[in-house]
This record gives C-alpha cells, structure tokens and sequence, in this order.
DNA sequence: GTCTATACAGCGATAGAC
DNA sequence: GTCTATCGCTGTATAGAC
C-alpha cells in the first residue's frame, strides 16, 4: 500500500478513535487494530502521537471548511444557519454517545494543557467566523458576533446534555427552539 | 492518621485532580503525591480507581446539595437561580481552564462508557429539578422543567465556550443575557 | 513500506514487612 | 495504617530485519 494511502486510513482511524474513545484513552494499539497495521509500523508515518493529533485537527478543519462552502453554494444565508443547526439532528445518535467532537476535543486538550489545544479552537473560530459572515449577510453586520456565538454557545449545551441525559425528544426541542429564535433575528420574505 | 482523615484526604485530592486533569490521565501516583501518601498505601482505603470516582461523585452530589440548600435558606427564588447563573462568574478562572466540573465529567466518561457515568449524570438531575423546582415557585409550573433544561444548557454552553476561547468578557456577557432571559420569565415585583 | 523484537517508563493492583 | 517491593500489563517510542 503507498505511503499516502496508509497515512490517510491512519488519519481517519485516529478521527474516529479520538472522537469516540477520546485522545488520552485511545492508545497506538487501538489505531493501529483498525487500520489493520502493526504497532512498530506506525513511527514511518507519524513521530509521535501528538503528531497524528495534529494531522486529525487538520483534516477536521480541512472538512468542516469543505462543508462550510457546500452550504454557501446551495444555500441563503438564513437556511445556511439552519443547516448548522440542524448539524445536531443529523448527528443525534453519535451526540448522545460522544458529545459534540469540537467542544469535547477542546475541552479534554484544555484539561491536559495539550500544546495543540488552541489548533483545536480554530476549529470553534472557523464555525463563529463563519456563522458571523451569516448574520452579516442577514443585516445584523453590527451584532453578527455576538449571534454567532449565540448560536455556538447553544449548540454546545445542548450537545453536553444530551450526552449526558440520552434524550432524543430535548434534542428536537433544542433546535425547534433555536430555529424560532433564529427567525425572530431576522425579517422573512412574506413569500417563504 | 485516622482512616477516615486520610480517605477524606484522598477523596478531595481525586476531585480536584479528576477535575483539572480528567479521569482517565490522572493516575494514582499522582493522587498519591498530592495527599503526600505513599502508592501501595492506597489500596487499604480504596481497592480500585473506580471506587475513588465513586467517592468523588458522591462528594460532589453531597457538597451540591449542601450549596442547594443554602441558597434555599437565604434567598428568593428568582435570586436562587441567579446564585446558580453566577456560579459561571464565580468560578469562571477554573472554567476557563477547565471546564464545567459536571459536564466535563460526564462528557468523559459517556466516551469512555464507564460504568459511573450514569451516576454522573445525577449531578445535571440534581440541579435540573432544583431548577425546575424554583420555576415552579416563580408561577411556571408547567414548563419548569423545559426552563431548567433551558438554564443547564445555556451554563453547558457558555461554560465550553469559555474554556476554548479563554474570554472572559464573554463569560460576563453571557451571565448578562442569562440574567436578562430570567427576568423576562416571571413578573418581577415593582418595589424591588 | 511493513514487519518483529524490544526498550523503558508508567499504569492499576497485590503481598507482606513493620 | 503506612510502608517497600513487586507483579503483569500497556503505554509511547526505537532498532533493525525483510
């Protein structure tokens, strides 16, 4: 198998392990299992487990930009949101077992005083940048920060409980909740 | 030292360190160091890891209930909800650093699935039907518990937030429009 | 580029002296 | 009730054969 092949399948395999498992607890042994790859291998592609973290947050970023832009083609910017929100229906069933893989990644790194802790963040920026961009475009340019965050803000708590409490029907509230509140932010064309 | 002395040491060690650290990276050695307690030492008092989390939650469940009812001694409802809302204030360096010592924990454990993490989650019930409880005072009985979600996960959210982006005036304004949302949720007393 | 073998530190946990 | 010594295992990481 080529070398680029590998490293991807190591890549993915760590995506899904650190998500699901989280960093700390998942060991080279684990990544390695399911790449189907020897332990001792594993250093030709990566030096250390740091880097493999690294090389995770940047294909999260990598995807979640790709995402972003799918969304700005397709979309106007107040359906944008709501793809964003509605990120928490699709994904419910892996929320309620893992959390929300932004916030739980930045908050474990936070606790280990991870050096890659503030790579993890941008990946929290890329969203409230974005989110932001959105409520410009929706007028509210003046406050659109601060509605980004509002945005990210609810979504994370919502995700937080719903790990914590398996609930499916709060998830559902939650965003009924958070689409009224977003359609109240801005004037909707009558025709909609 | 008294047996109980040294547990209780042991206990309020793991707390902080499961706290600052996580569960799954802080090992016994380093509770061990901290309670100044030599390793082998610890298994007369704990025989596993696990029963020291135990331990942990449930001083945090009784040291909750203990704030809980403070707050009930002392203040008004409405105010009682505001001592929750600014425990984000109050504590907002550690949380900053940290994290929300319950969601976190939670959030840990859900991705290890360890066997606590149900007990964990005792500690959002606790405060989710103190909450809905103090809504219910308010004259909100019928969504009290909708409106206790509400708080929990607007103080998940921020508290995420805060660790990631490490900015505290975010905190401060998050508390404000908390505040402000509770206000508008019960008819506030003109002489006030 | 992938393998086995291995180094060495640290883990949770145990045994037994004091 | 606390200690030291130690077990077996797993952790990250390396060396070198193929």
């Amino acid at each position: 198998m080529p070398a680029e092949n590998t490293r991807q399948h190591i890549v993915d395999a760590a995506d899904r392990l650190f998500y699901e498992q989280g960093f700390e607890a998942t060991s080279f042994a684990h990544i390695a299992k399911a790449v189907g790859l020897s332990r001792g291998n594993f250093y030709y592609h990566f030096k250390s487990k740091d880097e493999i973290l690294t090389a995770v947050i940047a294909l999260r970023l990598a995807k979640t930009r790709q995402m972003l832009e799918t969304w700005e083609k397709a979309e106007a910017p107040a359906d944008r949101i709501r793809s964003f929100i509605h990120i928490l229906i699709m994904n419910r069933a892996k929320i309620m077992s893992y959390g929300c893989p932004v916030g739980t990644l930045c908050s474990e790194l936070a606790k280990l005083d991870h050096v890659a802790k503030d790579e993890a963040t941008k990946l929290f920026t890329l969203f409230r940048e974005w989110l932001a961009g959105q409520f410009a475009l929706l007028g509210r340019a003046g406050d659109a920060d601060r509605l980004a965050l509002h945005v990210l803000m609810r979504s994370q708590g919502a995700a937080t409980l719903a790990t914590a409490f398996r609930d499916e029907g709060f998830v559902e509230r939650e965003v009924a909740d958070m689409t009224a509140w977003l359609d109240a932010q801005h004037p909707r064309p009558l025709h909609a």
